[in-house]
RNA sequence: CGGGCCGUAGCGCAGCCUGGUAGCGCGCCUGAAUGGGGUUCAGGAGGUCGCGGGUUCGAAUCCCGCCGGCCCGACCA
């Protein structure tokens, strides 16, 4: 016993854990408040959070589960740069698009860097030393800190400016080897995070700016999410809203009453809604809803059914724009000549038309004139309109049916924790990674991308594992498996015993505390509770004339007594249990 | 980027309208009592009132500018 207290024995009143009494002012999102409130975490600016000792030991039990799963697929760690040339970005356009996102400074010389935002480029141009097919297939990933400019960082770790993840890249010779590369992330990633504690939904999503032909997210249902998933309870169908379709029941639509689109008047009627009460009106699923998008700078008139809402993101996939905005109203006068409230594309072929599917077909139709106060009845989809393309552009809506198999679909709110893309050979290509097969050929090596937040996946355990109480983590993840709370660490025994079962705990391979601070007793369990310590042992005066301490499950505050002697031998095999 | 709000002790807040000694609770330090769910008593330390300028005899308070942060929306591999 040294002045350091027992030299190795991790002591709570050495140890820098600032938990706060009440919730932290600036904290909306429940992981957000519990982090801090249990010193795991604190800001230092918007987005940007240091990890105290208790986040690092999760975070480090995160990363060591992602390490193990990805080292089973046969994958290599790398560290790469955070700071990138320019040029490198430029080879590959992304300088470009990535716009404001990217942070980007100068060097002394004048020279322009990024910090990287992902790692495509770099293991890309890593990947042109690759030289033969037979060096192929190879995972490569690291764990690396990436810089986003988020216009709004938010609710703690779930939305910011600096953050880590897991990213890693497969190469291969063909499609094939991509697909199966694919599947064994996708089978990794399931072992990752039910490892972790959760079990997020594996949805179809939009690749975005990625580019890439498939792409899977991960997301974990939360309020504090901010992406919306459709899924079907019944089959298991799930698809992120960008990208998620539904079976609409067919409508019969009433003979037409002429050959012709007949104008009407509809004086002040400028919503769909208004058209639906109006008396010479249609109701909403007999209406064409026409919209004034402006796509990569050309306008473009984009319909739907009246009461069908737009998925923005299908309309930019759909139309292979990256840039995607709504008219101004300057700029819907000049494009039909009327304001938002009467518009059509009956007759119109300048802009451009994209329809959503939903309309293929429909005759009978009511829309917009093109002329203020008034509408067009009458209407038929296929015969009056000039459509250029025919696009999924529709956003699903909760209680549709599923595409797969009619049930109702749920539509809720999630947590993006981990994304998989078939890349093909777009970066390959753009930095010049070829291999020669064996004609001799040279191909371009076809990458996936894979990535996993891990400050995403430390908050989203906390936003579904905690109650009033505080956290209540996994042990898997716990920063300590196990604290022994010395009630009265000036008893002598109470303190001796206390450290008896600790080190005995130690011994055996536990993650252990030592809570012996000069506290109250009721402290010390509400600080362990705030912590979210799995399993809580406390030595007290009164046990020890029974010779037994109390152990408490904090997941479900079960409690029994245990002998003193087998205590630790008991808790351990516990924890064993439970690890994974 | 648009809208709303907030910067006063480590944390949570009052004071600002109506200018005049910078306050409260918790936490922290010392001592004592207590010791199974945030205990009690006594004493104490701790503040460039976000920053800069202006008005004024005098500014946390009024005016102007800037910076930072939160929330809603837009945006977002």
């Amino acid at each position: 016993m040294g002045r350091y207290g027992g030299g190795r024995r991790l002591r709570w009143s050495k140890s820098f854990i600032p938990t706060l009494r009440d919730d932290p002012a600036d904290a909306e999102a429940i992981s957000h408040r519990l982090l801090v409130r249990a010193g795991l975490m604190r800001q230092l600016a918007a987005g940007v959070y240091s990890l105290l000792p208790l986040g690092w030991r999760v975070c480090r039990k995160i990363e060591r589960i992602v390490r193990e799963e990805m080292e089973r697929i046969g994958a290599q760690e790398f560290r790469l740069p955070a700071l990138h040339p320019s040029e490198l970005w430029q080879r590959s356009g992304r300088w470009q698009v990535m716009g404001e996102e990217m942070f980007r400074l100068a060097d002394r010389r004048g020279a322009e860097l990024c910090l990287g935002m992902t790692h495509e480029e770099v293991f890309a141009s890593l990947a042109v030393e690759l030289r033969s097919y037979r060096a192929l297939p190879q995972i490569w990933y690291q764990m690396q800190t990436k810089f986003r400019d988020e216009p709004r960082p938010k609710s703690g770790l779930l939305r910011v400016r600096e953050f880590v993840m897991k990213d890693s890249y497969s190469l291969d010779v063909d499609r094939e080897g991509l697909d199966r590369a694919f599947q064994l992330h996708f089978d990794a990633y399931r072992r990752i995070f039910e490892r972790c504690g959760l079990s997020p939904l594996a949805v179809e999503a939009s690749s975005g700016a990625m580019g890439g032909s498939e792409s899977i997210e991960f997301m974990v249902p939360s309020d504090a999410g901010e992406d919306w998933v459709a899924s079907c309870g019944a089959c298991g169908y799930a698809a992120n809203v960008e990208k998620a379709t539904s079976r609409l029941a067919d409508i019969a639509d009433p003979e037409p009453r002429s050959t012709a689109p007949e104008r009407f008047a509809t004086p002040g009627v400028r919503t769909i809604e208004e058209l639906a009460r109006f008396s010479d009106g249609a109701p909403a699923e007999r209406q064409i809803k026409t919209l004034v998008y402006v796509l990569d700078g050309e306008t473009a008139l984009v319909l739907l059914r009246g009461d069908h809402a737009l998925s923005e993101q299908k309309l930019a996939d759909g139309a292979g724009a990256v840039a995607v905005r709504p008219a101004t109203d300057e700029e819907i006068r000049a494009a039909l000549g009327a304001s938002a409230g009467s518009l059509g594309a009956v007759g119109v072929h300048r802009p451009r038309v994209l329809a959503d599917l939903a309309l293929q077909g429909r005759r009978a139709m009511t829309t917009g004139a093109n002329e203020d106060g008034f509408h067009l009845r009458g209407v038929d989809v296929m015969r009056d309109l000039d459509v250029a393309a025919w696009l999924d552009l529709r956003a699903v809506a909760a209680g549709e049916a599923c595409p797969l198999c009619g049930a109702a679909l749920a539509v809720d709110k999630t947590i993006e924790v981990g994304h998989i893309f078939k890349l093909g050979t777009r970066y390959s290509e753009a930095l010049g990674a070829n291999v020669l097969d064996e004609q001799g050929r040279s191909l371009p090596i076809v990458m996936g991308s894979y990535g996993i937040g891990i400050g995403r996946v430390t908050a989203s355990i906390v936003e579904r594992c905690h109650d009033a109480a505080g956290i209540t983590w996994p042990v898997s993840v716990a920063p300590f498996e196990v604290v022994v709370t010395v009630l009265n660490p000036k008893e002598v025994e109470t303190a001796e015993v206390g450290e008896r079962i600790y080190d005995a705990l130690r011994a055996a391979g536990i993650d252990v505390l030592l809570d012996d601070r000069d506290e109250r007793p009721g402290v010390k369990f509400k600080d362990a509770d705030l912590v979210g310590i799995p399993y809580r042992i406390v030595v007290g005066a009164r046990g020890l004339e029974k010779k037994v301490v109390e152990l408490k499950r904090r997941r479900d505050g079960q409690t029994r007594e245990l002998p003193l002697e087998r205590a630790a031998e008991v808790v351990a095999e516990a924890v064993f249990e439970e690890r994974h």
